[in-house]
DNA sequence: TCTGGGGTCCTAGGACCC
DNA sequence: TCTGGGGTCCTAGGACCC
């Protein structure tokens, strides 16, 4: 059996977590710049504000009656680790999926008292960390999946559903699911699955996998085996490195102007180069990307991008800076106002591989001295705050700074913003 | 004024090879 | 009029996830 643990309305639970006044009432995290509504409280979902509605387009009603913040990733990121610490008390077969999602295995386990287990599992994660998670057991993801919803949709659950195989139980469940309910169906595959007339979970388990794989895909044939309790998904190591390193961000407000676009991808890059050495890769090419706003009517539309090979690759800040810094020149043009850039750093390899190389001294040498120049920044930056060490000129006061104006302290790591709490 | 950020996998089609 | 057949590799784009 598999358990999928998820954290209820994760990003509100943990702000909750730390801020009991906010029990009971409607609250919501928004996105980075304060962008949109990206975690609700069952008592926001019930006033109807959808996930992902623009804080700007919020009925004012709306807008007074609910507590919206700011998203505070540290404290998120770290309220994860320690929920899925605690999950590793009861199996030590954990799979961390997303930061408010985790799949247990028990298998070994018995699986009669699976379901006590559970109730444990969850009343610990509750009491130790003050996070609500429901449980979903069943022999696949998928059907885990679905236990879960359930969990979550029907109180006499009580938090923890088990779903077998086959049964009227699972039948039930399966025929009251909409397709686009399940993990990996989403909007254009359920129209296309509509035209079969296959509305349903339990419809999309009696098609004839083969069938499917051929109108649909592979993909869409590992969900009817999952549907039928027969194991065909499995989750990448979650230990291997990305393949790719992507850091971006919308302006706070648009701007046209050609150095606040050098300021952005050069810090974008400097994150990347850290995401990077953090993993132990190097990267092979570094690509530009920036755009304007497409919701912006009237307005001169551009969206462009531009990948910088580099000769070797490499994981010295210095060298992919000089690369994004060449990419956006490229495709950098004037008149236009932009709304975001990123950089992405494509064509990872890990680092130990190609040291042996028959580089010649004289780069051998270099390449020691650019080791250990990037540890001793990614140490200080690391025990000091970010930004502590930063390449190129810093600029005060940049004129597009992130918005996150609602954001609560930091709890978990920083001690300055707790005491600023008890004292304040 | 104001609409997130970061990933993955798969497929189709082109380039190229023999 | 008719212009092979099969393989590999790479890339762009689609679809999906949280």
């Amino acid at each position: 059996m598999i358990a999928l643990v998820d954290c209820n309305n994760f990003y509100v639970s943990c702000e909750r977590a730390f801020a009991p006044r906010l029990e009971g009432r409607p609250v919501g995290v928004l996105s980075n710049n304060d962008g949109c509504v990206v975690a609700r409280s069952n008592e926001l979902k019930a006033l109807g504000v959808a996930m992902g509605a623009p804080l700007h387009l919020l009925p004012p009603a709306i807008r007074r009656q609910a507590v919206l913040l700011s998203s505070n990733y540290a404290l998120y990121g770290d309220m994860s680790r320690r929920v899925n610490r605690i999950l590793e008390e009861f199996s030590p077969d954990v799979e961390a999926y997303s930061i408010d999602e985790s799949f247990i295995g028990f298998s070994g386990f018995a699986t009669e008292g699976l379901e006590a287990h559970a109730q444990r599992l969850r009343e610990t994660v509750r009491r130790d960390t003050g996070i609500p998670v429901c449980v979903g057991l069943a022999p696949t993801r998928v059907l885990a999946k679905v236990a879960n919803h359930a969990a979550k949709k029907q109180a006499a659950f009580e938090g923890v559903c088990r779903l077998d195989a086959d049964g009227p139980a699972t039948r039930a469940l399966l025929e009251g699911l909409p397709v686009t309910e399940l993990w990996g169906v989403a909007r254009r595959t359920a129209e296309r699955l509509a035209l079969m007339e296959i509305h349903t979970a339990w419809q999309l388990r009696e098609a004839d996998p083969k069938q499917v794989r051929r109108r649909f895909s592979v993909v869409l044939e590992r969900i009817v085996w999952e549907l039928r309790g027969r194991p065909a998904i499995v989750l990448d190591d979650l230990e291997a490195p990305r393949q790719r390193i992507m850091v971006s961000r919308s302006f706070g407000r648009l701007t046209g102007a050609f150095a606040d676009l050098q300021e952005a991808v050069r810090q974008h890059a400097a994150r990347g180069a850290e995401k990077l050495r953090g993993q132990g890769s190097q990267a092979r090419a570094v690509m530009v990307f920036l755009r304007t706003n497409p919701h912006q009517v009237g307005e001169r539309q551009y969206r462009n991008s531009a990948v910088v090979p580099l000769p070797a690759p490499s994981d010295d800040s210095r060298e992919l800076l000089a690369a994004a810094a060449r990419g956006l020149a490229a495709i950098f043009l004037e008149g236009v106002r932009y709304q975001k850039c990123g950089v992405m750093l494509l064509d990872l390899v890990e680092a130990e591989r190609h040291q042996l190389s028959l580089l010649a001294p004289r780069r051998e040498a270099e390449r020691g001295r650019s080791q250990r120049l990037m540890a001793a920044v990614d140490r200080l930056n690391r025990e000091m705050g970010r930004d502590t060490v930063r390449f190129g000129l810093p600029r005060t006061g940049t004129a597009w700074a992130l918005r996150c104006e609602r954001r609560t302290p930091r709890y978990t790591t920083r001690w300055d913003e707790l005491m600023r709490v008890r004292t304040g």
